[in-house]
DNA sequence: TTTTTTGTTGATTGACGAGTCAATTAACTT
DNA sequence: AAGTTAATTGACTCGTCAATCAACAAAAAA
């Protein structure tokens, strides 16, 4: 039965798997035989592999954070214009990829996550920084020195709309969620704001 | 040894120290033993006074949420005008009472209670309400058509912070939080902006 | 062919934690 | 004084789960 060159495979199966226990349950309490079971293996196999649970939750959220970054970054490579890239940074954060029922229960947990664990809390960090950067780059030329107070305000906007997500029964509107955000941008950039 | 008329000081006991070792640990995995020690009382004199763990974290949930209610309720009833009473609000909720390091642990961790627990779902759709009834009765008369969406813009505006806040090493500096949100809001009042 | 490496799992271990219970102490009542 | 009720806890049960292990299967290497 083996076949060679599974760990790949397996470990992708798991890292989904694991995002996906986290999604459905809303919280942590997600257990490895679960996790396994999901990917269709037994929990020993998933330790093999991982080494222990922790290593899959940071694995899990290495790549959310990953795909969102994809995402962002694709959006950035094809957008010109300052106000063209930050409309693709909201876009991007919103999109069918990311904005997704599982997704954002498993975001919610990662937040919880590095409340304890060291190294979630540092991929988070490395998040909000790239963000941060992303909307200064070009919030800079369009609104000069109130750049650190628009982008600080804006990626809490993005994280608040994706937070009321997590607590809303309904499934989640991209749409909307980016109407809002960049109606709010908008309002920012008027000409008479500037001060 | 035995005083009478303890139950209400123990429950208040327990009830506070819910909250700081959910602050505390910054997780949900807060055994009943160490929350009881923490109340100077065995765990089995909490399982008999509130018959299971669920029951005593929705019991710290609702003090927080009354408590918050009490601060902006407060606030409110001494703000006149409908400019007044939106910075009420806004002063409220980051207020030294409600913006604090264990609070806001907490806070973030309500959010995921309310993924499993309905109980905790409902107390968290109280003051989702609340919020954005408090917010629209004092915006429709400012931005008319434009309340709803301004009143969800800030709510998730709050939120965010909050969630941000919980990741940041510093402690909550609850100014800057009130200047970035009020700093939002009176962008959105601008009279240009009435589209 | 034999050996080694990789994949795989059922069974087991060891720890921990929620909830229960029986028993004890002290205060109030009559 | 006797009886009732509230407060309180140590010890115990029962379940769960992460992690480990021993063993087996198949492919690759020697």
């Amino acid at each position: 039965m083996p076949k060679l060159g599974m760990e790949p495979i397996r470990k992708a199966a798991l890292v989904n798997a694991t995002i996906a226990e986290i999604g459905r349950t809303g919280n942590l309490d997600v257990t490895v035989s679960q996790i396994a079971k999901r990917a269709g293996m037994s929990s020993a196999l998933a330790h093999h592999y991982f080494g222990g649970k922790e290593t899959m939750f940071l694995a899990a959220m290495r790549h959310v954070l990953t795909l969102y970054g994809a995402e962002v970054g694709g959006a950035l490579a094809m957008a010109v214009g300052h106000e063209a890239r930050l409309h693709a940074v909201v876009r991007a954060s919103f999109g069918p990829a990311n904005f997704r029922r599982e997704v954002v229960g498993a975001w919610l947990n990662f937040y919880v996550m590095a409340q304890t664990m060291p190294e979630a809390r540092r991929l988070l960090g490395v998040y909000q920084r790239r963000l941060r950067s992303n909307l200064m780059h070009d919030l800079r030329p369009l609104v000069g020195v109130r750049a650190a107070r628009v982008s600080e305000t804006l990626a809490a906007l993005i994280d608040g709309v994706y937070l009321r997500q997590a607590l809303s029964p309904a499934s989640p509107d991209g749409a909307a969620a980016i109407a809002l955000v960049l109606d709010a941008l908008t309002i920012e950039l008027a000409p008479g704001v500037a001060r």
